[in-house]
This record gives structure tokens, C-alpha cells and sequence, in this order.
DNA sequence: TCAGAGCGATACGCCACCGTATCACAGTGG
DNA sequence: CCACTGTGATACGGTGGCGTATCGCTCTGA
């Protein structure tokens, strides 16, 4: 009953193949003949899975999980902030994906379903950060009177302004000195 | 002696039509016969002022100025600082600045030529909010520790990131608390 | 073993844009 | 008044993507 190990294996190939170019051509000029030819795959195997160039954009996003997550378990709570900012902005600056990140925010601006999707997906990852930063709050890593949502903004605002309108894009070593400027250690 | 004004006129109405076609499709989508359409122009008037589309689009943002400009002579310069950032916002708001924004950020992931005039573009921009602030710091209306440099970037970052990664751009009204938080008024 | 399903290749007509060339026309400035 | 030049229209061959259809091959799993 277990589905035929080519469907996944031709859906494996192909998201890949979405992810490189939608981070060499953006979004206006990713073809599916395009994609099909980088994938190694015929045209006709990418119309059998997915409808169109949307849901094939989105559906690649939404499997691309970077493998290497942070540690989010160990530490203190300013540890795992700081673990989880320096993950960010690892992401931020991976090639591939940063560029996708970009040819996504610019494909939102103009589609509906893509925005929607960008605006879900942001929204969970602001979601962790909060989650971890709140976490913190309570253990007194950070003032009780944190606004953790503001924070989060602030955060991520910054490594994502540096690393798109800059040439100066926030590093992980960045991650400990932005998160402390953010949310200074209470005097206790 | 003076240009023919049929020179200046075209140029124009092909700029403006540049900025129409970014914020509707982007810049991959974006066409020079498509512009010529838009602008009620030949075809060949295009070609006989700009050399291609990458050149054509940066003329078109190189004079997209606004004709508001915030007041920055008058109040305190604290005061200049909340005008300004109030005006970034605006213009982070306006539906088709703001959609050419996001097209400059992406074209600028995958070509030399958007990308250095979008770095020195929004370089301009940090200067002068840095110059304000940098005055502001002067006048003890900030703390005299204030990194202008970051205190710049944590102000863009925040309106940045909400307007193209959120559904809740900042409004110029929201302005005074995001700097009133990124420097808190001394306590004299 | 074998029926069925997924596959890549190929070809289809259609359409849009590329960048160039040519043309008659009208605005411009001397 | 007139020579000049910028103009919009139109046409060109070329390219490349669209989405669909058809093919024979091969892998899969019962």
C-alpha cells in the first residue's frame, strides 16, 4: 500500500531543482521548463504532481527545512536565544535560501496564495523566537517587563535589514551582541 | 541650445511607466515592450534612450524621489528624527514605491548592476537618518552612547521587516514609539 | 510473472517578447 | 520657412515558454 517510490523520488528531485532556481532567475523567471531541465526530469512529470507554478513554488518552500537545527534544549534561556538568532542568521546568509527568501517576499508582494504563505511561515518562526525569548523572561534572563513581540521584531529586523539592503549581513558570531542590545541582562 | 522637450517628455512618461510595470510584475516579469504599452510609447523610444532593462530601471528608481519631504528644520531633533522615520514609512507603505522596493531587493540577489545601486541607494538613506540622530545626540535630546549606526539600522529594521515580512506595516503614527524604544530620552 | 503505473522524450500550436530596421509624420529651433 | 530630429507604427526572424497529448520503456508490487 506504501505509494511507488518514484512519485517521491520525482518530487524530491524537482523541489530541489524549484529551490536553485528560484534562487537563480527569482520568481518572475522560474519556468517548469526550466525547473523540469534541472531536475533531469520531463516536463510532464512536473504537470503530473503539481497544478501550476504557484502551488509548485510553495509546495518546494514548504519542504525546504534546513536539517541543521539549533540546539534548543541545553543552556541557559539568553543561550538558546542567541543559538536560535545565530541559526537565523545562518539561513539568512545561506545562499540558496536567502536568495529564495528574497524572490519569495518579492513573489508576495504580487500573489495572493504566495503571500499568504510567506505570512504563515514568518509568523511560526516569529512564533519560536518568542516562544524561546518568553522562556527566558520567566527564568529572569531577561527584564520581566520585556515586550517579547517587539523584541522578536527587533531582532529579526535587524538581521534581515542587514543581510537585503546591506553588504554587511549579520553573522552568528552577530547573534550574542544583537541580542544583547536587544534585551540587556537585568541589573538582577 | 536646450534639449528638445519631446526628449525630456519621453523620458518621462517611460520612467513613470517603469515604475508602474515593477510594482505590478516585478522586475523578471517586467518587459520593455511592456513599459513602451503602458507608457503610450514606441517601442523604439525605449531602445534610443536606454541601452537595456537593467539600465532602464535603475534611471527609472534614480529619480523616483518623492516630492514630500519631511520637515527637517524645524522642532527638536528628536522631533526631525520621528518626521523622518514616519516619512520612511509612508513611503514603505505606498503601494507602488513599496512593491518597487521589494522587486529592487530581489533583482538586486542576481544582478551586479541593481545590486550596487541598491546598496549605494539605501546607504544614502542610513546617512542621512544617521545625520539627524548624530544631531539629536548633540543636543542631549539622546544618550551621548547612542550607536548611531546601530540605533539607524534597528529603526529601518523594524519598519522593513514589518512592512515586507508581517501584515502590519509600520504607520507613520507608530513612528515616535519605535524610536522613543530604540533610544530611550536620557534622564537628564 | 505480469498488469499497471510512473516515467522521459518528443512534438504540437500558440503566443509574447527580443532587438533591429524602416517609414512617414510632426514638433522644434534656427 | 525649412532642415533636422525625435517620434509611433509596423514588420522582421528568432527564441523560448506555455500546457497538452502521445509514445514506448521500465520499475513496482501483488
Amino acid at each position: 500500500m506504501a505509494e511507488d517510490p518514484r512519485i517521491e523520488r520525482s518530487r524530491r528531485v524537482v523541489r530541489d531543482a524549484v529551490l536553485d532556481e528560484l534562487a537563480d532567475s527569482g520568481y518572475g523567471d522560474l519556468t517548469i521548463e526550466g525547473v523540469a531541465r534541472r531536475a533531469g526530469v520531463g516536463k510532464s512529470t512536473v504537470y503530473r504532481h503539481w497544478p501550476d507554478k504557484a502551488a509548485l513554488v510553495i509546495d518546494a518552500l514548504e519542504h525546504a527545512h534546513h536539517d541543521l537545527v539549533p540546539d534548543l534544549e541545553s543552556g541557559t534561556a539568553r543561550d538558546r536565544v542567541v543559538r536560535l538568532v545565530g541559526h537565523v542568521a545562518e539561513v539568512a546568509t545561506d545562499a540558496r535560501f536567502s536568495r529564495c527568501i528574497a524572490a519569495l517576499v518579492d513573489a508576495a508582494e504580487r500573489d495572493v496564495r504566495l503571500r499568504e504563505f510567506h505570512h504563515q511561515y514568518s509568523s511560526d518562526r516569529r512564533s519560536e523566537l518568542a516562544a524561546v525569548i518568553r522562556s527566558g523572561v520567566d527564568d529572569g534572563d531577561f527584564d520581566r517587563a520585556t515586550d517579547v513581540d517587539a523584541a522578536v521584531v527587533a531582532i529579526l529586523g535587524v538581521v534581515f535589514y542587514r543581510r537585503f539592503m546591506t553588504a554587511q549581513p549579520v553573522t552568528a558570531a552577530d547573534a550574542a551582541p544583537i541580542v544583547d542590545a536587544v534585551m540587556p541582562t537585568p541589573l538582577t
